[in-house]
DNA sequence: TCTTGACATGTTATAGTATAACATACATAG
DNA sequence: CTATGTATGTTATACTATAACATGTCAAGA
């Protein structure tokens, strides 16, 4: 049973976005974040049945982007459908209730590193290593706001992704 | 000859980024940023050959995305190729020289509005009209950077894209 | 002038991403 | 138990993008 030294939030851990980059105790980050998102799923009255799961789970391994049809080959070599709706449904109804991100610039899915938390994110996506960062962009969102504001116009949803290089991998010089 | 009023910079004119969703003299956007586009080109000393000036003509003609399969289907019927990478050739030249941007959230492409200045841009698409803007971003391009740097992450390429209703389409009740 | 090399275009073929439409299973409420 | 809604499975197809190779064009250099 990882993190047994608090029953809620982690401060520094899940949370830590820098950890995506980093060398840490991951199966904190994905024990911590499963146990949120069954959480909110049930507090939110929808079902996280097994395929979906099983889905956010696989997202969770890693601090990775993964598309569809690599999630669909991990789900079939486990006995789940091989076709590419039963990958797509079970992300799509991950990033409906908030438990996954779609990041448009790979057509890739990250599992939510926040999941219930009200968090506007910004994605930080290393081009050597290709670790995703799910970093804290509220001023971000909000900068975006006032800049949709001053043309009348009203957001409602928005992707904010950036490609460069992690600390790791400048260090390495990539 | 449009805009013959002046001869470099129009304030308030393609630089005014609320024209996108309202009513306006678009001939004097296109004929301006054209004409820009292939000063620029030739500065760069880069050649804006009949198929990429017509791919940029194309995307000019409305404050909208195009998809790639979009532009091949005009420019088939123009007398150009008619297979994919002549549509794909000529669209990763204008955006890989400051002449397009790619809409990732729609898999679609719309020609830059201020080609040649430094600019952050910020895309706001109406979900109704499907017209695009091109909001000045660099506040938010600003914070962005600065969420990055608290990670260590140096950003190389940013897209920032935003769905929602336009002033046209929220007072139409959409 | 002729050649050569760089670049642009054209074409064939295929890879990669996503969804429509229909069939089956399974739960829970009445 | 049976009807209803929801989840899963499956078939087929649509949409997006690129690899690889062939042909054409033009200008610098021999
Ligand atoms: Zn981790
Ligand atoms: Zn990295
Ligand atoms: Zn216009
Ligand atoms: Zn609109």
């Amino acid at each position: 049973m990882p993190h047994a030294h608090h029953s809620d939030a982690c401060p520094g851990c899940a949370a830590a976005p820098q950890a995506a980059f980093a060398r840490h105790d991951h199966s904190h980050c994905s024990g911590d974040v499963l146990a949120r998102a069954e959480a909110l799923a049930a507090e939110q009255g929808v079902k996280l049945t097994p395929v979906r799961r099983r889905v956010l789970e696989i997202l969770l391994e890693e601090h990775r982007a993964l598309g569809a049809y690599d999630v669909l080959q991990r789900l079939a070599g486990e006995g789940f459908g091989n076709q590419p709706p039963v990958a797509y449904r079970a992300l799509d109804f991950l990033v409906e209730n908030g438990l996954a991100h779609r990041i448009r610039r790979l057509n890739a899915f990250a599992a939510c590193m926040h999941p219930g938390e009200a968090h506007a994110p910004a994605f930080l996506i290393c081009r050597a290593c290709n670790h995703v960062a799910e970093a804290p962009a509220a001023p971000v969102r909000e900068a975006l706001d006032h800049a949709a504001a001053a043309l009348g116009f009203a957001i409602e949803r928005s992707n904010i992704e950036a490609l460069g290089l992690c600390p790791a991998c400048r260090g390495a010089g990539a």
